[in-house]
DNA sequence: AAATTTCTTCAAAGCGCTTTGAATGCGTGA
DNA sequence: TCACGCATTCAAAGCGCTTTGAAGAAATTT
């Protein structure tokens, strides 16, 4: 292992001045500088991290911890963020340390691990509305930046997507289509993703003057198994009239939605139409339902290398404020929606 | 932050004593021990890892590489065994590193994370038969434990199922019930599981003297579409005689074979029998198919516990071949297999 | 030519821990 | 009583790096 020493003996120089030439520090000459690169080159030097963290007192290692619940391990945003997080950071030169939060306080894996590391900071995901994990964190001014955000006024870096447009264009689009029964099938009520589009449903349903039904909004992960049982009661009309049409949070719940259609006989799109988020997961594609679903579509992934580079100019020092992402999901008409049927050719009361 | 110093200072002891007392030396007195302890306890001491790394030259870090193919993210085996072992590592109080592979050449990103940071160790998993990452670490006296084995005469601490036997009992299972042509699903060539089950396949399949029909081994990755692909293309004959029985190397192939008795109008398990290897995925379940699946079960996340300990112990000295975990699966009889059908009683010619 | 300002380099301290080698206090046997 | 071994404790060195404060050399000014 070669240490800076190392280069300094070999090239009659200080590891004063050897680690000052390859951090960049302009008091050395540039000569010195090329020489002292070379010989590094040439010794194949790799900087000591635990040296260089001890005496800088910073790690280059960020955090991120996992969820162990099923939910988590099921749907695959987790991994897509970590696998894309990890290279994205390692081109930043920071690695990712992993851990798992298995109990019931969401904060105490944070403390543990900040104790137990130095940690530079932390990746958080699916956050809650006024998520703890966020408190906690800003509270002792720990780095952090979070895909998605628990407050519109949040004040972290973060990547999200419009999710009160996501909703709202959704319902635009279908209301467009003169359908008035609409039917919401969103995520989880605690995610603050699933809050934020409940909100965009409804300020868009009451612009189209059209009521929010008993029932039509619903909130379960995103299985395939939830979207068939919500679709199979709302259309027999457990809940009222039946919708005209689904918007579902995840293309799971519309593969649920496309199944109970299918054993309830009933047509995509004419008798129903059908939209849903789409998260752009590798294994899932819109395109290859039948038929091909409409969607509103922003990979998750796109959030990555925003993230990393975020987080690591965060711990360099600069303004939150600026490392802040707000995006539009695009939408993506296909064949899933179509105008609502004429009253009385539903195929329901 | 709490430092031996402190500990020292507010008991009247010096650093050496304090950390031995810490480190559990023998030449600490009981009481002063225990002393140390409380204060510790009290002032919410926690060793400064990057002072330990550099002292002792040991990180309490370990590495584990996915990589980004689109099979990787699509299947949920990497995700699974990555949650498992990190929680099961920190109970080690190990920390668990994750980078990502996105080049062509295996062993680069290995190389690369050992000279970026100090690893004591690496987790691998999904070997290929003589695994280039294998050979490497180990010629350089890295520390490794592997998920699965790259031969049979491995000199590494690993975990894996006998997948010989995952193959053969199966195979033995449906020609006991009178099965003559049976197709075996299998993964990818390159991977020595699937190796392996291929051996055991035509091991058994010889011992039952019964000939491998023509095509009726194949390596797919692990997708229902490949699945339904292969049993359309055998079951109309295309290769030959078509099989009565089909045995896939996971459940997501026997998805996709399941579809294809629907579509062609056969019956499971009187028209045909499937069965398959159960990785016990949480998001996948056997018993949820119609019918429910013949399987033989090994949950993946068993392996987490001891590897994470295996690989623990190995760094702290202990004898590799024995940290060598052969388990064998565990054949679940279902719905889905039953006698062969009587000649001319098959749907086919 | 002397005094002053740059430019470049260096020695040394310090980050918090482990570990070596020495010192202290104690009871024991001669 | 002295010498010895044993049980505890300690001071100090060192891990490889960054960073402070100072010094030497070269360039500029007076």
């Amino acid at each position: 292992m070669t240490t800076l020493k190392d280069i300094g003996s070999a090239l009659g120089l200080s590891v004063t001045t050897v680690s000052r030439a390859l951090n960049d520090f302009p008091e050395v000459s540039p000569q010195t500088r090329e020489r002292v690169r070379a010989a590094a080159k040439r010794l194949g030097y790799q900087a000591n991290r635990s040296a260089q963290r001890l005496a800088t007192g910073r790690s280059g290692m960020v955090g991120m911890i996992v969820k162990t619940s099923a939910d988590y391990r099921a749907d695959q945003t987790f991994m897509e963020i970590l696998v894309g997080m990890s290279a994205a950071l390692a081109a930043r030169d920071t690695d990712l340390v992993l851990a798992v939060d298995q109990g019931r306080d969401p904060v105490e894996p944070y403390r543990r691990m900040l104790g137990r590391d130095l940690l530079d900071g932390f990746i958080l995901n699916a956050p809650v509305t006024n998520d703890p994990r966020i408190s906690y964190l800003s509270e002792r001014g720990i780095p952090l930046v979070v895909h998605g955000r628990d407050r519109v006024d949040a004040d972290y870096p973060f990547f999200t997507i419009d999710n009160h447009a996501v909703a709202a264009e959704s319902v635009q689009l279908l209301t467009a289509l003169g359908h008035r029964r609409i039917a919401y099938l969103n995520g989880p009520a605690q995610y603050s993703y699933a809050a934020r589009r409940a909100q965009g449903y409804r300020a868009a349903m009451a612009e189209a003057g059209l009521p929010v039904l008993e029932g039509a909004l619903t909130h379960d992960p995103p299985t395939a198994a939830a979207g068939y049982r919500q679709a199979l009661s709302l259309l027999a009309g457990q809940r009222g009239a039946p919708p005209t049409a689904f918007i579902c949070a995840s293309l799971l719940l519309a593969e649920g939605v496309m199944h109970a259609t299918v054993d309830l006989g009933l047509s995509v799109p004419r008798d129903v139409s059908v939209m849903a988020h789409d998260d752009g997961l590798p294994m899932l594609r819109a395109s290859s339902f039948t038929p091909s679903l409409t969607v509103t579509y922003a990979p998750l992934h796109h959030a990555c290398v925003p993230l990393a580079n975020a987080l690591v100019d965060l711990i360099g020092g600069a303004d939150p404020k600026s490392l802040q992402v707000l995006n539009r999901a695009e939408l993506i008409v296909r064949d899933s929606t179509g105008p609502a049927p004429e009253t009385g050719r539903t195929p329901w009361p």
